[in-house]
RNA sequence: GGCCCGUUCGUCUAGGGGUUAGGACGCCAGGUUUUCAUCCUGGUAACAGGGGUUCGAUUCCCCUACGGGCUACCA
């Protein structure tokens, strides 16, 4: 039995963005299920189109993510060159087999005349379609004589060379996620097979390096099906064992129609694309951890047919496979992700978390002595559960960094009184007395306090909240106290008992 | 227009000839909490429509509708 090998063949035009990440992943999967290889090769014929800075952005994007890749560029591996724009003497020599064949053909048209049968069909509300009902009156090298097509390549006449697609022949297609597909092939045009810039199109690049590359399973998105007759016949002409075909199911918008793009990112204010390319931050920039985004990944599409939701790689890469993938297309959800991430947030140690923390607190002006390890992560411990990204840490805890700029209008009016500035110094008073200064001693000392000074809990809470953090949030109180440490404690209600009273106007 | 693929709660989905059609996200309510959030509990909500086949169809078949893809010397 040979060994599983896919392979990922993005085209470098763009960035990758969800869909193409998820086809990557999904290979990537079904070959560590499989003991296989995951080959990475790069569709560049399309010259005009090839974005120089696309291709190492397609490799960063993997890298991150963590699919690493057997096979392709800049690996010294046995099937190489994994650039199809480096193969193009391999796509020469077998057009020109397919053409001593006779299963392939010159052709002379030049793209303004097609252009203009287009139209003239189109008048008709009908399709051009090149193909065995009207190649003999076209211009090509079986409409032509022998020596008419010689003397043509001779003068160096710009020529393309098409599959001669059979008629009348019933095909069954066959796809792992699909069943069988019957195509009729008279229905199917003369596909151009090489251009005339001297580059292969996709089609014939494609099988011949699935081919060469020994590729065994090819996992690609289902804007491909429509060409997979083609690449049938292809297989057919060159007498090759056909692989085995998958199509993912399409990524769509999250409202609306049509399939994902960049502009929806924009209006829906989510990433689209892994990492950040222009102006467009990615998921990495938007503080998506490359554990989410496989996560959810992985479940657009495809489920494991249990309950279970959250995923690492490692398991996915025991318990995917392609019979488990949904045929229908998904809508991309942008909350469910944000879930992911909170779900994948909450299940790391404040102590990882630390250095992405710290690189946002760095740009902030913070007195240097907080800016220490032990600090911040006692900081991000407490804080953590509530948090969805590491970016919402800072809004969650500036005030262990910085003392309040204000105070709540709203919470202030309703919960500060003419007696408050002294029972909260009483209970800053108190305080001095619990040591050490930790959570349970300071909640044992205050509530004791309170108790015997008979004043009620929420009369001093309240506002000891207030004065500390400015608002009427955050975790609780007495380990917002431990933090802060007694000194720090004292003075935020110092300045509170000061200033809040003048912004109330209280007679006393 | 032609060809192809698809259609279960708003979204992602499980299921599959006889089920109270299950879970998750979101949303709503209650509980916990000195606050907010987390968390817990509960609730809302779906088999596109019409014909068959069948004792019985959401499940199988056909048609229609809708959605999507392809229809380039792009991939």
């Amino acid at each position: 039995m040979s060994t599983t090998r896919v392979r990922f063949a993005p085209s470098p035009t763009g960035p990758l963005h969800i869909g193409g990440l998820r086809t990557a992943l999904f290979n990537y999967l079904f070959a560590r299920k499989n003991n296989g290889q995951f080959i990475l090769r790069i569709e560049d014929t399309d010259q005009n189109r090839t974005l120089k800075d696309a291709e190492q952005y397609i490799v960063d994007s993997l890298n991150w993510i963590g699919i690493p890749f057997d096979e392709g560029p800049g690996k010294a591996t046995p099937f190489g060159p994994y650039k199809q724009s480096e193969r193009k003497h391999l796509y020469q020599q077998h057009a020109k087999y397919l053409i001593d064949n006779g299963q392939a053909y010159y052709a002379f048209d030049t793209p303004e005349v097609l252009h203009q049968h287009r139209l003239d069909h189109e008048k008709e509300g009908k399709t051009f379609i090149y193909n065995w009902h009207n190649r003999d009156k076209l211009t090509n090298s079986l409409s032509l004589t022998a020596q008419q097509t010689a003397q043509l390549l001779a003068d160096k006449t710009p020529y393309v060379i098409r599959f001669k697609t059979p008629v009348d022949q019933n095909l069954i297609l066959n796809d792992i996620i699909r069943g069988s597909i019957p195509i009729d092939t008279s229905l199917l045009d003369d596909k151009i097979l090489f251009k005339s810039d001297g580059m292969p199109t996709y089609h014939l690049a494609n099988v011949v390096d699935d081919h060469l590359m020994q590729i065994t399973h090819v996992i690609r998105g289902e804007e491909w099906l429509p060409s997979l007759a083609l690449h049938y016949l292809l297989y057919q002409a060159f007498n090759w064992d056909i692989p085995k075909f998958a199509h993912l199911p399409l990524i769509l918008k999250p409202t609306g129609k049509g399939k994902l793009s960049k502009r929806d990112g924009e209006i829906g204010g989510f990433p689209v694309y892994p990492l950040s390319w222009k102006s467009s931050s990615g998921f990495k920039e938007n503080g998506y951890f490359p554990e989410s985004v496989i996560n959810f990944l992985a479940l657009l599409g495809w489920n494991p047919g249990t309950e279970q939701e959250i995923f690492n790689l490692k398991e996915l890469e025991t318990i995917f496979s392609l019979e488990r993938v949904n045929k229908s297309p998904a809508k991309f959800d942008p909350a469910k992700t944000q879930w992911f991430n909170q779900q994948w947030l909450q299940r790391k140690r404040p102590e990882t978390l630390f250095e992405q923390y710290f690189d946002i607190l760095k740009n902030k002006s913070i007195p240097p002595p907080l800016l220490n390890e032990n600090y911040i992560t006692a900081v991000i411990a407490l804080i953590k559960n509530r948090a969805h990204f590491v970016n919402d840490f800072w809004d969650l805890s500036h005030y262990f960094f910085e003392r309040p700029k204000s105070y709540n209008p709203k919470h202030l009016k309703k919960h500060w009184k003419s007696n408050t500035s002294e029972i909260l110094l009483s209970v800053s008073n108190a305080l001095t007395s619990a040591v050490p200064f930790e959570s349970n001693l300071i909640e044992k000392t205050v509530k004791s306090f309170l108790n015997d000074e008979e004043i009620p809990i929420g009369k001093a809470m309240i506002p000891l909240r207030l004065s500390l953090v400015g608002d009427l949030t955050g975790p609780d109180l007495f380990s917002i106290l431990e933090i802060l440490g007694i000194q720090e404690s004292q003075a935020r209600i110092q300045l509170a008992t000061q200033g809040v009273p003048k912004t109330l106007n209280f007679e006393s």
